[in-house]
DNA sequence: ATTGAATAGTTCGATTAGTGAACTATTTGG
DNA sequence: CCAAATAGTTCACTAATCGAACTATTCAAT
């Protein structure tokens, strides 16, 4: 990318602009969609539990790069709302692992089922290598950003 | 993409991550760049204010499909602190215009050179055409969705 | 074996962004 | 000219986030 600084806005510009209109409307979309008022906080944690089987405070935090008291206040609304189980962990009386309840897993599965359904209302307006391309495009983008803090 | 009903799972799923993950790190690495503590909120509307010259509220809350009131509520912080400027339009006396003060652009214009710099940090792991098309995929997924709200 | 440091998590008080309903002020159109 | 539409604000509420202070537990080093 030798003419980044050259040509320093007009692609960046783009690129900021097209990244800020499509995640706000695919919050926006998926907001709307998910069933029981989850926010998309809410459906992604729900979504690393659902995909890990259980995790603790501090995987999400990572994870998800906020602070720990961030976690326990969203995890406390989706306990108070049945979707979470809180359970200390025997070996290491610390860790508090998390996991869904069966409403939680059946209320994180309707809305991945929505968020597919907004996701491939979409792509079905692409030919499959373009999609391949993007998406291959953008896990390398999302891979050097976790990998990142190395850059300057 | 043929595809998407027959793999429903995994291009979705890939780029649900990517996106999750990279707008993450970017609003977090941008959010710690921004000089004088600006929200990424806070910064988009300098910027569109900025590429206009003026707007309006309703401007605002049309661009980032959000309620008058929350826009109210976030140019109050900026007038607040200096950086727009509210004028009742004397043609139309419904209007209030907003308008960047001189302190309010001086502050943009160092915010917005930070994230050119964050995004070209990363965009010169790439070569010139991927981004090309990278950039061209995602501006037609976001023309799709601003469109958008006519599909299913 | 004891104790001091590290780790896991919570609580509390603050700020920011967002919503919806009720409100004021102005303009417009039948 | 008056009713409806438009522009914006205020208010009370919720969600997410932060940082500092706190409890409880485990680990490590003497």
């Amino acid at each position: 990318m030798r003419s980044v600084n050259r040509d320093p806005k007009s692609l960046i510009n783009r690129y900021i602009n097209a990244e800020f209109t499509v995640m706000k409307h695919l919050f926006n979309e998926i907001g709307e969609a998910i069933p029981e008022q989850l926010t998309p906080e809410q459906f992604q944690i729900l979504c690393v539990i659902h995909q890990r089987g259980s995790c603790t405070s501090t995987d999400l935090a990572d994870i998800f790069k906020v602070v720990k008291s961030s976690i326990t206040a969203i995890v406390t609304r989706l306990v108070d709302r049945g979707f979470i189980a809180r359970t200390r962990d025997e070996e290491d009386r610390r860790l508090v692992v998390l996991s869904l309840t069966e409403l939680g897993r059946s209320i994180y599965e309707q809305a991945d089922q929505k968020v597919q359904d907004i996701v491939a209302s979409y792509l079905v307006h692409f030919d499959e290598t373009e999609v391949e391309t993007f998406i291959g495009t953008y896990e390398k983008l999302a891979r050097l950003m976790s990998e990142g803090r190395s850059r300057a």
